[in-house]
DNA sequence: AACTATTCATAAAG
DNA sequence: TCTTTATGAATAGTT
């Protein structure tokens, strides 16, 4: 170059940097330019400053494109692709999930109601005497279970009783030794529950 | 240029061209390069060869990551996240379906083989929501068939009115031809019908 | 930003 | 494709 050859490494003054930068910037996008016409090739440059400034150059279309252009050319397209593609699996899955529930949904529509209304009154009356019934077997499975909650509450409820009282004798037993009134003790009052708690 | 100043379109001749791009290609990698490294810049070029071979440069680490930096300054990130919540949300709602589908298999095994209590407390209330749909859907059925024969009837009482009044006539002209007493003859009584019968 | 001395890039030919 | 060579282009340093 001129006035002298350039040493190939950083140039430390930032003023002469910066000057550089901005011109060789622009003498490589004109190159490139230059280049594609010339020689009917598809280019895309991108240049960020040592500041972190973004310069870009896309002689066909958008840089997107080229960048897919590229990702097609090398190995990362497989990356996206399988991406894309997990998108697409995953909305198909979900129609096909969706479908599979239609179709449960209709095939159960379908035995109760024997299709577009061809099943007699009859039959209509005795498939919703079994609907009654099964719905009586899920009640009632639904009610074994809380009961065998409420069970398990109300021996929780009789431990803890048992431990209160226990608790209450043992305190009663101070008062007498130490023949003081209980309301000036600093031990808190024995915790009284009500039954109505643990009902339901 | 050497030997004339060059024209800034396609070089027509495939052999100039051809040479051409070879030699500016390597000019303009080496261009890149020198910015990168005087300046401080980070470069990523790509060139596609009018046949689609692909030469490229990338000063700082990779192609791909100086592209997810790209796409960082620019707008396409956006699309980019996009696209990793939509397989996250497609995956969810996946699982969401599954579930579903899960619950009604449960729920059919549980009613055509009388239940096994095996199904949880939530599963139960499901399953109880579906019953409570489908039996609206076969009380939907019923009244559907109930209707229509609530019609048929009431036609049919139209038309036997008809006939009853007809037949009242012709039994009225008889008796005044015949000057008899009515209750003598053998024909029986024209039949007397109440609307409320039809009402359901 | 504009100028200019110099180096660089490269078109055409071998 | 590589080298040579003549010449236009790019640009470092200066103003």
């Amino acid at each position: 170059m001129a006035r002298g050859k350039v040493q190939m490494r950083r140039i430390e003054n930032p003023v002469h940097r910066q000057v550089t930068f901005c011109k060789r910037r622009s003498g490589l996008l004109k190159k490139a330019k230059e280049l594609s016409v010339l020689c009917d090739a598809e280019i895309g440059l991108v240049i960020f400053s040592a500041h972190g400034k973004l310069y870009e150059l896309s002689t066909n279309g958008s840089m997107q494109g080229l960048i897919e252009k590229y990702m097609k050319s090398s190995r990362c397209y497989v990356e996206e692709q399988a991406d894309e593609k997990q998108v697409l699996e995953s909305k198909m899955e979900v129609n096909m999930l969706r479908n599979e529930i239609d179709v449960l949904q209709k095939g159960l529509r379908y035995m109760f109601q024997g299709g577009a209304g061809k099943m007699s009154l009859d039959e209509l009356r005795i498939l919703e005497n079994n609907l009654e019934v099964w719905m009586y077997h899920v009640r009632s499975a639904k009610m074994d279970i809380m009961s065998h909650e409420i069970q398990l509450l109300k021996n929780k409820e009789g431990i803890l009783k048992a431990a209160n009282k226990c608790l209450q004798e043992q305190m009663e037993m101070q008062y007498i030794a130490a023949d003081t009134d209980p309301t000036m003790t600093n031990i808190p009052y024995p915790l009284k529950v009500q039954n109505e708690i643990y009902q339901y």
